[in-house]
DNA sequence: TCCGAAATCCTGTAAAAACAGGATATTTCT
DNA sequence: AGAAATATCCTGTTTTTACAGGATTTCGGA
């Protein structure tokens, strides 16, 4: 039996490129593509394909916001993250989105038939590289935030002081300082230079 | 006469993707690829294409770097950018370093075939994305930093104070504290949280 | 309902960064 | 050779952050 795949993605190449390494293959049928979720979403109305492979950076509508959309609508369909970035704030977002697995656009052809035949059978499958990046920066890196303590962040990111972000949440300064604080402890960071650096090599900023 | 065309990615699907678009071209001379900066210069001991199209975000080298490289030893090659992001100053950096174009990756086949045509007569090509964005939206230049600038910088980033700097650097404090100062002023930022998550946002750290 | 995590607030001190306003060598490029 | 850019160093003051060591309230889940 033949997996109707169907690809998103806003790289025109990158559609050929995968469309090139497939067109071999005996037990994959190719569906279609689209180049944003828009388009995605239409092409689903009419067609149902088993596997999904998704580009996560896209613009307009993310591939990450795309999942969710697509897995409330089509619980079915199995979907694969596809990116560039082996950032694990990307892959963590998909998987919570109900994704199936996760290819870096570097994964040789073997890899991406393996992640299509395990999404096939509703099993996980993660690029070699997404592992090694999950853990690596496991548990102890990358810290859980609370609610509040994110948007502090991106406050801080911004350029803000303690007393502007305490004037923009409604809160005191202090208040702001010891969310401050807990980030730099989550985070290990010595001070707010090491704290952005690793936010936003984290993709949380 | 045939156009030697040499591919230079770290994204197997991308070059993979173009060698299919263009296979059935007669007069493109498909010279081979490289997944790093590294591997390309070597190539180029033994054989000279006439274009190379070059990622510009790698691992490693990056394709700004590999770009100044490749045209310092052989001026001749006509090198085209190739990207995701179409980033007024990737694409001015690009050029600065002697690049005869710029396509992006979701360019067509025929947006492809002309950049190339283009780059064999030594003529310079933008993908029409690329130059809409270095006309329009402002999108805002990277500042250009110093050697010494982009040092303190990566240390400040790191965590490190002025102090711990400066002897790491074998200058005094205050010589870092100025270093720091004018890298707020190029960024316009206001306060080194701001500094940083704009420099990371950049890809500078 | 109780527990624990989250969010709020406080005082105080020390350290560091931000800001102002300089000066002087040393490269680098024209 | 001369100008411009870069790198170096200085003295201050003010603002902000970093650190220590608390406390109370709120709220969601077991």
């Amino acid at each position: 039996m033949k997996t109707r795949l169907f690809i998103v993605d806003d790289h025109y190449m990158v559609i050929e490129g995968i469309r090139s390494l497939l067109q071999q293959e005996e037990d994959i049928e190719w569906m279609g593509h689209a180049t944003n979720g828009e388009s995605c979403l239409a092409f689903l109305q009419r067609q149902e394909p088993e596997v999904i492979l998704m580009d996560i950076s896209m613009p307009g509508m993310s591939g990450i916001e795309l999942c969710k959309e697509v897995k409330s609508h089509y619980p079915g369909i199995r979907i694969l993250g596809l990116s560039t970035f082996n950032q694990r704030s990307f892959v963590e977002k998909m998987i919570e989105n109900g994704a199936s697995g996760y290819v870096l656009k570097n994964a040789s052809k073997e890899e991406l038939l393996k992640a299509i035949q395990a999404a096939k059978a509703f099993k996980t499958y993660l690029s070699f590289e997404a592992v090694q990046g999950l853990r690596s920066h496991s548990e102890k890196d990358l810290p859980i935030l609370t609610r509040r303590e994110k948007e502090v962040l991106e406050w801080i990111a911004a350029g803000l002081t303690n007393l502007e972000i305490a004037e923009k949440l409604f809160i005191s300064a202090t208040t702001v300082d010891t969310h401050r604080k807990n980030l730099m402890i989550k985070f290990e960071a010595k001070n707010v230079a090491a704290l952005i650096h690793l936010a936003s090599k984290a993709g949380l900023v």
